[in-house]
DNA sequence: GCGGGCCCGGCAACCGTTTTCCCGCCTTTC
DNA sequence: GAAAGGCGGGAAAACGGTTGCCGGGCCCGC
């Protein structure tokens, strides 16, 4: 690939087109009155010179940058990125461009990446992250909005746009009650963990509701595939009966498939199964392929950038916003129609 | 979270200061020759007032944005998330700031980042995404250094920083011959898929200088723990006797290590599994974990950052640059010294 | 006492673009 | 034929910051 020598810039268009710069602007820009003669005499001069405006010139002078600041509070994994995928579609759409910023759980690194998005002077802060859990403000003011997508602010004043896990694992339990089972285990992240709290509270709610409670405790541990495998183990080992397991997350879900595989309890016969996050390498991968709570957060994230641009332009919406999940319904809680 | 009225200007913070702002900008820039109590009574307005300088006002001066855009081609995904973070990491360190641009797979989507990306007057341009094929050029010309990174451009005089695949299929069979393995049987992704086709052939070639071949053809299919557990199907049926096998990818190896197992062959004992990619969800929870070829993409990132930086500052490195995979040994291949 | 030099800080140009204001010329109308 | 109005386009200020140049005042030395 060549290199261009470097930028034009509009003094250049406008030399070539034999007008003056502001007569060049106002060409470009569909503004003033202009024959139509010169209007295309210079956008074809533009054109010819490869010109692009300078942002950073223009954004000078009208006070906007349409660009927005993206911050991870940990990092970028699994969680964020579809967020980032979201809010990265809805602010093209409108023309914004997006700064990413990995924090990696450093609050010095996070600082810093909040003062160089107000040096760069951007319309807006998306702050988002791995855990749902409530989180102290990026900075106790700032000169521009802030949205909270995913995670959420400390400050009731904040927008934060969140999912609402309560009502995911609710959908799950209802679920599960549909397709007539009433001995509901549940497995689940460590106890420390907001989200695996507050879903396995939800869960035992859901059922206390219809008349049921738990079989067993909610096994709390981490959010991965061996403590499902294991929690198997104790809830056999326990003597707990059980119909159905709702597990929270995918990975445990997939480990408590394998695991019950492997004494030869058949899911969904014996034992229905539901994930949650919806992941599809482990939901659809898993044996059988899993059903799920989909928290949506592609939506999440595209909500969260409308309503920072609706901040920025003056009408934000402070509050915590919950959206709902849905569940998506595989093999793991149904018997295909027609079984291979 | 209070929003702040609006952001400080050197202007306020040279009158707060009692000085011109000529003298501020000196000040806060370590540059002239003032006073040091000058200087301080600047630094301190300059807190006092919250200023942080417009980054945009100062590059129309130096030319400079200390900014450089990244665009992934294809949407960000598993691969283009480690190289874009180590990427953030190497550009953050030299103060710059990251512009990500999601491309879809979509050519005028493409196109239109770019022009926005120079509008903005990116330093610098990475191009990434999800397969290593050469792919044409973002832009015949452009006035910014460009380096590709993960996937390279058919343009030999364009930098490309890219994973030695060929090297890591080796070094993969290779630890198989070093444990005694002469059966390796290859089970990949889609044949048209260029690493697949890569992969195989360095395998083909490193068991040819062994004087050994392969067992059985290279078996093409999908990129999916599916058809690792057909692909093992497919070995058994065709009578393919096997002591190993070396996969395209972490998910192919673990439908095959779940297969396996399924059929009573002990891994490692029996047949030794290599994957590839390394990724952890996969290679870790897999039973056994799986030994897997390490593309070290988040260095990769790194280094294409680093040799943008360096084109930046007028040293390109214009060529195809091949990064060295190297091998994770985990249990698929290693009986564990004191078996639990 | 006067001149020279040095230290400190102000002035103004400039970066690239937008926008307001204004002027000149052409057309129209009486 | 002259005045008015409108159309087309130029000049300049402004956005926020940087930097080269210049000048004023003070100190010191002769």
């Amino acid at each position: 690939m060549r290199k261009l020598a470097r930028h034009a810039t509009i003094t250049d268009v406008a030399a070539l087109a034999g007008v003056s710069v502001g007569t060049a602007s106002k060409a470009l820009n569909g503004r003033g009155s202009l024959r139509e003669e010169t209007r295309t005499r210079v956008k074809e001069a533009a054109r010819q010179l490869g010109f692009e405006v300078n942002a950073g010139a223009r954004s000078l002078h009208s006070g906007r940058t349409y660009t927005v600041g993206m911050i991870t509070t940990d990092t970028i994994g699994r969680f964020s990125i579809p967020v980032l995928m979201g809010a990265e579609d809805a602010l093209g759409a409108g023309q914004m461009s997006v700064f990413l910023c990995d924090g990696r759980d450093d609050p010095i690194r996070e600082r810093y990446h909040v003062k160089t998005l107000l040096s760069r002077r951007v319309d807006g802060i998306i702050v988002t992250g791995r855990r749902t859990e409530a989180r102290a403000p990026i900075a106790p003011a700032l000169p521009v909005p802030v949205v909270y997508a995913f995670i959420s602010s400390t400050d009731p004043d904040d927008c934060s746009v969140v999912p609402d896990e309560e009502g995911g694992a609710r959908k799950a339990v209802e679920h599960l009650l549909a397709i007539g089972r009433t001995r509901v285990a549940h497995v689940t992240g460590p106890e420390h963990h907001h989200s695996a709290r507050v879903r396995a509270a939800a869960t035992v709610a859901r059922l206390a509701e219809a008349g049921l409670s738990l079989a067993g405790p909610p096994l709390f541990g981490a959010w991965s595939e061996a403590w499902g495998r294991q929690a198997v183990g104790m809830l056999l080992a326990g003597g707990t009966t059980f119909d159905a397991v709702f597990c929270g997350s995918d990975q445990i879900a997939r480990g408590v498939a394998d695991a019950l595989r492997a004494v030869g309890r058949r899911v969904p016969e014996e034992v229905a199964l539901v994930g949650y996050d919806n992941w599809d390498v482990m939901a659809q991968a898993s044996q059988p392929p899993l059903t799920s709570v989909d928290m949506n957060l592609e939506g999440l994230g595209r909500t969260a950038a409308e309503m920072l641009l609706a901040a920025i332009n003056g009408t934000p919406s402070p509050g915590r916003h919950a959206r709902p999940c849905h569940l998506v319904v595989r093999e793991s809680t149904t018997v295909p129609l027609l079984p291979a």
